[in-house]
DNA sequence: GTACCATACTTTGCGCTACAAACTAGTTTG
DNA sequence: CAAACTAGTTTGTAGCGCAAAGTATGGTAC
């Protein structure tokens, strides 16, 4: 009944949110932007399955928020990961919605 | 090869950590333990439908973090829910772990 | 030189989840 | 008593996340 109910509902973008999306991104970021990972060493440090890592970075590149650059090393293929800018931006705001997300009060 | 590559790996509390539980977590936690929150009004804060609020709800019982007690007020049901204190400890570690998460660095 | 294992991924199949639409049950209004 | 409202629950489905299986190339044993 109020004019003011809902004050602009906190939506997550859930592209970042779900979980193993959230630790790639959080990994991306944190390297300087010029800077980027190998697939593997992603594989790795969270634990995960490479199909799984696929997937996920698949999502992540459709939704440009990293790009992915596929070499040859030793004639073995090797994929880097970069979180573009767009992706950082991105994560920023998820950030920052989550922030507001978990200070919700009862009576603002 | 190190004896400590993966320290530990954080895992994120799946049960809490989809964002509609979140949100309706964050808002029971929010309120002390002995208070509770009406299903009406968490529907409308959070703008959900009543089907995808009971499902979420349910989820969250099951996990004993949340009880619901029904009582009738005018001859009409009525839904009161509040967090357990299980509820809150595994809120409160959720939030550890999170900002744990968050905080991934390359070389720690 | 070919069988076998390793690396570095991608594709496939399946079980589960989240969502809204449809439904139930009681109440008020005309 | 029929239509509309309140307060939820049940049901059906699309989409997601995961691991297993598959592809491709290289190195090593015999």
């Amino acid at each position: 009944m109020s004019t003011e109910d809902t004050e602009d509902a906190i939506v997550l973008d859930e592209t970042i949110h779900q979980s193993t999306r959230l630790r790639i991104m959080t990994m991306l970021v944190s390297v300087p932007e010029s800077d980027r990972l190998a697939y593997g060493f992603i594989q790795q440090t969270l634990g995960l399955t490479g199909g799984n890592l696929t997937t996920h970075l698949r999502r992540l590149e459709e939704a440009d928020y990293l790009s992915m650059t596929k070499e040859f090393i030793d004639a073995r293929p090797r994929t880097w990961v970069s979180a573009t800018p767009e992706g950082r931006r991105a994560f920023a705001d998820y950030l920052d919605n989550l922030q507001r997300a978990l200070n919700w009060q009862p009576a603002g």
